[in-house]
DNA sequence: GAGCAGAAAATTGCATTCATTTTTTGAGAG
DNA sequence: CTCTCAAAAAATGAATGCAATTTTCTGCTC
């Protein structure tokens, strides 16, 4: 059985990572009804169809995606668990706010877990893998040069996804995802066209990063990649804003 | 803080942290009948009530918890996402099986989590915080020098708890409790009473960590965190098993 | 006795229904 | 016109019902 399609134009922002891995991770979620609704909804939610704040609506949800209430209230449990939204008391789901304070929260650890990742990438990595990273770093500093703002984000991400990669530590890969989900929610314009000064520092701890993992420093790299995230989040500090459907995250 | 009365003096290599906490964080479960049940069939599992691969019985637990089917399904969900079980397309809930690698790639994460609350910490606490691991760390030291197993466990601890407690950072929490749950389930007997060279050890770490954390050395005290939790991991790996359906595990 | 086809029983996934609570509506008082 | 309070409407939380799948049991064949 497929889900009814969805009606609304749904725009899309075009520059977030199709988080596709999540599934492949969990058998469990892999072919379900429930799976496929639990993915879909969670989009539904995190590209910013649903105002912050606001209830969900379950009736109108389940006319969207055609099923009925049983599975929806399933999986607003686990978006809940995951800490998307709100589920107050017999008065239904909110989508949560994201306070700052939380933000900053999410930021760290988005960075410890970075940290971490490196740490294990210097153990476990491949010599290919390794080599595939440096492509992509110098492939970035071409964008950088070329003030290729989107083949710089592109790039960006995905070096810090193969650096996940490599750490090879399947619940890390999890969370992590959990978490940049739940980033995701928000678009901080850290706009580096209009911040020459954080995109040249950027650019530079990425150096830094390449430099670390290339001598398997696993305790440095820590800390680089961890302060790497600190100055992301010192720049994209105050900008912050709830999510209009545009707009990549930059590093 | 006062962990539940720990029944048996046996082998806990003592990561795991009194988790009340978590019902207080989400305001979603605080009361709800759905939080409450979550709570009670989470313990009901890591409890090791239910064989290791076995099918979870949707009838048995409904009559147990004295619900119907609804409410429990929806908790089965949320612990499938917790990574506890395992969720088979129409074959039900099967309890998860932590192979060897997967144990130990929970250990790295706890490791990464503890680096990283350790650097929080370093930037956050207070000197009254401060002071009580401080004196946790004496009193620890003072339960080592006696050949205190038990009191050395609680207060073991009662100093990592302080340390994520520093940190000060809510997802933070929620994450190292729910990883902390996850590995509640295993029993690996690090029994320091047979293994005093890694018992010797652990003390000298903690030294480490408490001198760090004094200088507020952020980088260090990850380094240190990790490495803690590296070795702690040696010192149980091979000796774990899977958990017997009875004996509290030790809190 | 071992192996296998087929039916009965149990189990799962989802829809529907029901009781309770919340929210909205509306009439009347001030 | 605004406020208050009661009743209607809607929404939530949980139980039950039902079709589809899986598992178990039975009886037959070899």
């Amino acid at each position: 059985m497929v889900l009814g399609p969805v009606t609304e134009p749904e725009a899309d922002a075009g520059l977030e990572p199709a988080d596709g891995a999540r599934l492949s991770a969990m058998p469990s979620l892999a072919k379900s009804l429930h799976g496929e609704l639990l993915a879909r909804l969670r989009d539904y939610i995190v590209e910013g169809n649903l105002a912050v704040g606001a209830r969900v609506p379950e009736r109108m949800l389940c006319e969207r995606f055609g099923i009925s209430r049983t599975p929806l209230r399933e999986a607003l449990k686990v978006l809940a668990s995951e800490g998307l939204i709100e589920l107050l008391p017999n008065r239904g789901a909110r989508v949560r706010q994201l306070g700052a304070e939380e933000l900053v929260d999410l930021f760290d650890v988005m960075g410890g877990l970075e940290a971490l990742a490196g740490r294990l990438a210097c153990e476990k990595i491949t010599p290919a893998a390794y080599d595939e990273i440096e492509r992509l770093h110098h492939e970035m500093y071409g964008c950088y040069m070329r003030r290729d703002l989107h083949g710089y984000f592109a790039c960006n991400q995905a070096i810090h996804d193969r650096i996940v990669q490599a750490a090879d530590n399947e619940p890390l890969r999890a969370s992590y995802a959990n978490f940049a989900g739940r980033l995701r929610r928000v678009r901080y314009s850290a706009n580096l066209d209009e911040n020459r000064d954080r995109w040249g520092e950027a650019m530079r701890e990425h150096e830094e990063i390449l430099d670390a993992l290339r001598r398997r420093a696993g305790n440095e790299l820590s800390d680089i990649l961890f302060g790497h995230l600190r100055n992301k989040r010192r720049a994209a500090a105050g900008r912050e804003t709830t999510c209009p459907p545009d707009a990549g995250v930059a590093s």
